[in-house]
RNA sequence: GCCCCCUUCGUCUAGUGGCCCAGGACGCCGGGUUCUCAGCCCGGAAACAGGGGUUCGACUCCCCUAGGGGGUACCA
């Protein structure tokens, strides 16, 4: 038998994370077993501009390298892929169920059915319809219709026995067939519900093993029913625990954003990245910019292994110590049987941690081509760059090292490399530090002194000089070099000093530091 | 209300009756190193929801309770 799974997103405009987490695992299940793996798009027909809203969710799968073998974009034997229009497949499944009489006309009120439910309620017993309205000849529906009723279709479910299957993850299941309600499966207008275009759907698609979120666990009963009467072979099903909030069993949702940012963790995360598109000047909306949003990760310059690596832990292991997994690897040691059955909480800090060591392991060249565009974003570096950029660029990511975490950090490092001289802002809280201290000025200036005979400006001479300078003038390290630093980078903190000193040249330098020092007259309290 | 699922350090998890006075990772705390920051090194605290069984022996099996989550739509 071929693996064949799916994924069905509805088009909402945004791809969520605890979405892609299941279908990663609908991706890796399929690529571990040489199968397929199909997008199924439950869209309705009422929805507008369905390719507009799709069109985000299906950039974060290519972003992410999770590619599909059919859905939108990919023709394949059993299209269409969009559940909009195959409206009349599942009518023509509604009717053969009524024609076997495992369906029914209903021609209750929605006011008569709900009252029996609450009365059900009342007694503190099972609801189950009393099938009063239920029509089964024609005379009955021509009656029912002479009252001006109209109607829907039910399921005629069982009331006896239990229906039994096994869970992938969970294992034995059994649920009573009478505490199954007759859901409706056709509306007064036509048109089909979920339930069962679901279950039409993966039986042509050829759909294997149902992998999806335990909300669905609920339903399988009335699912695998509708699929028994019309005479479908019945997939595999597996379960999985949701993705939740963080710090909380709940599951995660688009809509409570405001209440994950109570959570430190989630809190800085999204601070982290608002920063960075803050200086891309990019205009964000908390509803498509935010760490439940998978955009926000590829704006803001993380690598989508790690994003997946993050991802396939949470709710999967493979043992008792590995962590790491190439795209690669997690295809190949993939499987249902380790998936754990208790949700997961959205850890922010952890994701960061995973960014932080992939991000930490590309080479200078990737790391250079993936951070060049975000201080072109930024107005840093001119398009098309210019022959120079790449070598600075290059030269500055060495002397950061580990402190970028994801590539839109180059901006806040980088920033005082690029600009002119005299457009160099200065942190003014670290200004008044290290600049308007008692001795600040003096040294600051006979340092530019040494620095104005020194020709060889390389780091490790740079470095000789100021330890000379130091040694004479009989002061400690730390007087200078936070002086230092502010006069040539505006910044309390940043890469190693001589680094600075010579990526920024012995001219700016030199310019940089009578530009403070004529600052440290205008703006420090004498 | 009714039905279902779940429950190991703060978080993600390992553990399928003795290897566990519970292992790893992230985070956290303390100390050291460094020109700041980021690191790095050393050390540390931190969990089997509770109660009954079964067993020579229970994190592991059974039952109950509690807590959490989900479903119960002419939503998906």
């Amino acid at each position: 038998m071929t693996v064949r799974t799916r994924f069905a997103p509805s088009p909402t405009g945004y791809l969520h994370i605890g979405g892609v987490r299941t279908a990663l695992f609908n991706w890796l299940y399929a690529r571990r077993h040489g199968g397929q793996f199909v997008l199924r798009i439950d869209d309705t027909d009422q929805q507008r501009n369905v390719d507009e809203a799709l069109e985000p969710i299906l950039h974060g799968f290519k972003w992410l390298g999770m590619d599909w073998d059919e859905g939108p974009d990919v023709d394949g034997p059993y299209a269409p892929y969009y559940q909009s229009q195959r409206q009349e497949r599942y009518q023509a499944a509604a009717q053969k169920l009524i024609d076997d009489g495992l369906a029914y006309y209903d021609y209750s009120t929605n006011e008569e059915v709900q009252g029996e439910r609450e009365a059900a309620q009342a007694e503190k017993r099972p609801f189950q319809y009393s099938r009063k309205w239920m029509a089964e000849t024609e005379e009955q529906r021509k009656a029912f219709e002479a009252e001006g009723r109209s109607f829907v279709v039910r399921l005629k479910m069982p009331r006896e026995g239990k229906c039994e299957f096994t869970d992938l993850v969970r294992g034995e299941l059994s649920f009573d067939w009478a505490l199954e309600n007759d859901h409706v499966i056709q509306r007064s207008d036509g048109s089909c519900l979920y339930h069962l275009a679901s279950v039409v759907d993966d039986y042509e698609f050829k759909i294997s093993h149902v992998i999806r979120a335990e909300e669905h666990l609920p339903n399988t009963p009335r699912q695998i029913f509708i699929g028994q009467s019309l005479g479908f072979t019945i997939p595999e099903y597996a379960h999985l625990p949701y993705v939740a909030e963080p710090g909380s069993k709940r599951k995660l949702s688009k809509r409570k954003l405001e209440k994950y940012l109570k959570n430190p963790d989630f809190k800085k995360l999204n601070e982290h990245g608002q920063g960075i598109a803050e200086r891309m000047n990019l205009t964000t909306t908390a509803d498509s910019f935010n760490p439940v949003i998978v955009d926000f990760y590829e704006q803001v310059g993380y690598l989508p292994e790690a994003i997946l690596n993050y991802l396939v832990l949470l709710g999967w292991s493979l043992d008792d110590k590995t962590e790491d997994f190439t795209v690669e690897e997690m295809i190949a040691n993939f499987s249902l049987e380790r998936v754990t059955k208790a949700p997961a909480s959205f850890d922010g800090k952890k994701l960061f941690a995973f960014q932080d060591r992939y991000i930490q392991k590309l080479p200078l060249k990737q790391k250079t081509a993936k951070m060049l565009p975000y201080l072109q974003k930024a107005g840093l570096v001119a398009e098309p760059t210019p022959c120079d950029v790449g070598p600075k660029l290059g030269q500055i990511i060495e002397a950061c090292g580990d402190r970028l975490k994801v590539a839109g950090d180059i901006i806040a490092y980088a920033d005082y490399f690029f600009v002119a001289d005299e457009d160099m802002q200065y942190d003014e809280k670290g200004f008044q530090k290290r600049l308007c201290k008692a001795g600040a000025k003096e040294n600051l200036a006979k340092f530019r002194e040494a620095l104005a005979a020194t020709d060889d400006w390389s780091k490790e001479n740079l470095d000789k000089v100021l330890h000379q300078f130091v040694e004479a003038a009989e002061i400690k390290i730390g007087e200078i070099i936070h002086a230092l630093r502010m006069a040539i980078t505006g910044k309390p903190v940043g890469p190693g000093m001589f680094d600075c000193l010579a990526i920024i040249g012995k001219e700016s330098c030199l310019k940089r530091i009578d530009q403070t020092l004529a600052k440290i007259d205008a703006s420090c309290a004498s």
